[in-house]
DNA sequence: GATGAATGAGGCTTCATTCAT
DNA sequence: GATGAATGAAGCCTCATTCAT
């Protein structure tokens, strides 16, 4: 025996194998232009081979998203663990987002496509089961770490963890958004357009929600610059 | 005389009509799911026609993002001409944006497109040219706004316009993306999920903002609420 | 009076504005690639208009084709009328068809293309009977002066004018279309590639067939360089 | 073992059928008007399927002519091969290509068209490589022919044989580029037009080319007839 | 006579997906 | 399980020609 597991793992490697090819492809072409030829001949693999492994182009698409997710939550988790005060955490988990963003910015302008109506139309529904979990995760970390703050006095009473954490993460993925979208047509390595800095914009907005949630003890110890 | 000028509201009339159905299909098909065939139906018009006034599909779906940017601009402008005090017109901005999703989210749906690489190589410098103004107007009205606040002493001196305008910007959008792509799962009529009332949740995020930019002295006349 | 004759005229200028603009455009493109709607702006005219005058591009084509026949038929014609002796003459046409190719050998091009089934397929019949005549009387030209060299004695009695005329010109038009082919790979306005000169081969070439056709009495007179 | 070897040469006979297939329905309506629809049909395969094999239609327009080059090519070794004098096979060469033209007009009237600039820019290269050597070869028969006539002292020392291949070929060419024009408008098969034998006129032209080139003790044995 | 907007048939090509081997 | 040849539906776009004004 063994032999079950090994032919098991195989099976892993070549998901894993597929998957690599058709992210290069797509990290490239994107999901229109990109062709199933082109992933299989990038995966030294034929192309009936990857509907062996995934049922359709915007499965495989799909499955991508979901490995970007889980980078992305891992380093959340990780931001979030390094037990500090609720209120450093937030911070690490925003410059978290902006390293991701900075490191796997392929990944993230995948994000946006992957609430695209369209492509949900045309996404198994066993696939979505399977990347709905990362997604949801993601803000569960946020959310948690607002509860601790809450916890220890750092921010208000009245503040709604699930509420602010959903608005930390909109405001966070809004600007990063719009930063990549101004960045492409000028410097995107530089950070930098038109004299704006980016990231300290970034950060600032982050700050900017943070300082609203702060209660009065908390503010004394916070400088908001802006 | 007059007979010049029929023919050109005639020809301006017949892109309208163009515009209309193409507006109707890429509503209800997405871009790539789109035909032109199917638009040159719902128009009632030869295909060839459609190439007469517009150059390809995607500058048609161009022109349809700039209907949309035209239209916010507009509303906009509007709320920001109440001859109100800034603070206030910032607010009126606020439910402004959200009045337009509400409106027109098909419209709102595809300004995420309109920043997308593929489509941008695809479409032509002229139709880029046509519609790059629209969008331009609209973060400097929220720059005229803020810069105003800051005149009158509402908001802080250290407050940078054009930096407060695109988190405020960011921020929204990122706000609107996020309550579209949740309530497209569930009611959206009803504009709640999950017991989380949304607008309620994108006046929040734009108050805090707001909050933070605020000179103690203004402070004393808003309420947080969170 | 004199009204009809200015229409007449106008008509006429018209018709040649067109050719004009039409040559341009097919020397450029070719057939195929060529469009109604470029000649018509090339002549500053409506596409409509276009069909005022001639019934088809084909018609159109075959109209260019037909100037060039003249411009070649009257440098032939010139070339014959020097008064010299026949064998002189029979040089200077041959001299004359490589002169024609040199100066317009967009036209030349053409004349391969004229003889084309597929396009006398889409030629009106009109056409066809307006553009037949030139291309008869080229071929007369050269076979009068080889008439005329028979009866003084250059050329053996046993020749047979035309034939001969139709072997001329067959071989002088084989020559000028592989000098054409094989040119254009190369250096055109040179007249050279891969160390040949074309023009000394088109010459010898005719100068073959002459010999071959003269008496012995002649050829005391002749030397036939290869 | 073998099956590596028998699906290569399913996928040979795949090309063989839809060559012959293009073949038929290039010869009757020409490049311009045949369609890959047609082809497709003709073949009994998807349209898809062509474009598995070949690029364009261009490049499929071009592989017959290679195809014709080859049997030229082919005619012309055997003519070159009897053991005869150079003279005689000089002759039989004029001979097999007047056969060529006979048994094969197809092909030869697509000759013409495989210089077209317009053709050859929509041509890929790699096509273009695949045809180019039939074609170079056809002319290096007629040249060691000619050689070998010079080193046997009937043709004249001052003879240069790749100059009188070019000569010879572009005469045949031009020779029976015009009786095929002149033939199409009456009665192909019988092979006379107007009272002339194509044939005889042919055969003529090459006489006199050959005569001029011959040394005077060759002459003694070689009667021109005009 | 001139216009030019409108047509509409049809062309080439692409590509996700299947299925016999 | 893997292959890759074959499919065929569909897409975008072109352009010669017509015809109402």
């Amino acid at each position: 025996m063994g032999i079950v597991e090994r032919k098991e793992r195989e099976k892993e490697e070549r998901r894993t194998e597929i998957l690599n090819a058709a992210e290069q492809v797509f990290f490239e072409k994107g999901l229109a232009l990109a062709t199933m030829d082109e992933i299989a001949e990038q995966a030294e693999l034929s192309k009936g081979t990857l509907y062996l492994y995934y049922k359709s182009k915007e499965d495989l698409y799909m499955a991508i998203i979901n490995r970007g997710h889980e980078i992305l939550l891992k380093m959340f988790q990780e931001a979030a663990a390094t037990g500090e005060p609720a209120i450093k955490l937030l911070r690490n988990i925003g410059q978290a987002y902006y390293a991701f963003y900075k490191r796997h910015h392929d990944y993230f302008r995948m994000f946006s496509f992957s609430e695209n109506t369209q492509l949900h139309s045309q996404v198994s529904e066993e696939m979505k089961t399977t990347c709905g979990e990362s997604g949801q995760c993601i803000g569960q970390v946020v959310m948690d770490v607002i509860q601790k703050g809450k916890e220890d006095g750092t921010f208000r009473p009245e503040v709604n963890p699930q509420e602010m954490s959903i608005i930390f993460w909109a405001n966070s993925r809004g600007m990063m958004e719009l930063i990549d979208h101004l960045l492409s047509k000028e410097d995107w390595a530089r950070g930098e357009f038109g004299g704006l800095d980016f990231e300290k914009m970034y950060r600032k907005s982050n700050a900017m929600l943070k300082y609203a949630m702060l209660t009065e003890e908390a503010r004394k110890n916070f400088t908001l610059e802006l």
